[in-house]
DNA sequence: ACACTTCCCTAGTATTTCGATAGGAAAACT
DNA sequence: AGTTTTCCTATCGAAATACTAGGGAAGTGT
């Protein structure tokens, strides 16, 4: 289960944004040195946040990148959504267009389980929760349990 | 974020050998066929899970893969690792190993909050719950839910 | 008008994943 | 001995991932 480079490359670009506040605009390559994302790469994704309304672009001189909306009306889940695709996906494609046969057939309500208890999580945590540093408390109680952070 | 095809092929191998019983064996292409998987390719799966101590195999006319434990002892979260490394990574690392800065900081607990969630269900489920259709209630509560099943 | 900046678009490269195929050695069975 | 099946290596191609390069379009400042 892997969060790919453009999905978390798209997370931190928009949590910059956040934290510039909803007025201001950043260069993509202000964004990119200060996350130390390869900055060309960084424009792709750009673009595509931008196609999907999540961010508006200026060109020129004064130009840059902003929030096209509050920074806590933007849930991660709908930017990994807009640089990504699906947010969970087996084998490249959304579980409810699985079937499985035979003793496979309860790993389809399985694979739902997880995908519900994901979006639990990255629908409800905005880019302001996480610029800000104030992650919700259930969110945080997970994350504290020391057990989480061990390895295997 | 995705489940590859060898960690979902590779757990659905181990559900048919979970199925036949702890003492029965199946040959690669049975399952191969069973599942609808790429026999060349499950070969080499269940090669890894064989050197990941969680099958054992025999040679010959008679030979096959079987459980080398039962399939009550065998975490969906076993597999997955032994087939495809980490259970949940981004760009390829562990949460813990990563580190970022500025306004992206809280994005290391955000994962390390996910992945826990994740771990709660596939490390409590088990080969022979899945394999009977009877997933442990807190988790067929969470499947059950219609909107889970909504595709957004 | 002109230069400069920055976004925007297309194309190209390197690596990995997925899947197919192939040849052959080792072990077990009939 | 001969068949079966695992096991190991190797390769190949298509697709996706993670970039890189170059140039055109839109905006700003002088």
């Amino acid at each position: 289960m892997r969060i790919s480079a453009r999905a978390d490359y798209a997370v931190r670009a928009a949590l910059e944004l956040a934290a510039a506040g909803d007025e201001a605009s950043l260069k993509a390559e202000a964004i990119a040195t200060a996350q130390g994302i390869p900055h060309k790469f960084l424009e792709g994704i750009l673009g595509d946040l931008r196609r999907g309304g999540l961010v508006v672009s200026q060109r020129g001189g004064k130009g840059g990148f902003r929030l096209a909306r509050p920074a806590d009306s933007i849930a991660i889940a709908d930017v990994i959504r807009v640089a990504d695709g699906p947010l969970v996906s087996v084998r490249g494609v959304r579980p409810p267009e699985l079937s499985y046969g035979g003793p496979a057939e309860s790993l389809l309500p399985l694979w739902i389980a997880v995908r519900a208890n994901v979006r639990k999580i990255l629908g409800e945590v905005t880019l302001a929760h996480v610029a800000a540093a104030k992650l919700p408390d259930e969110v945080l109680s997970l994350a504290e349990d020391p057990e989480a952070w061990t390895n295997p």
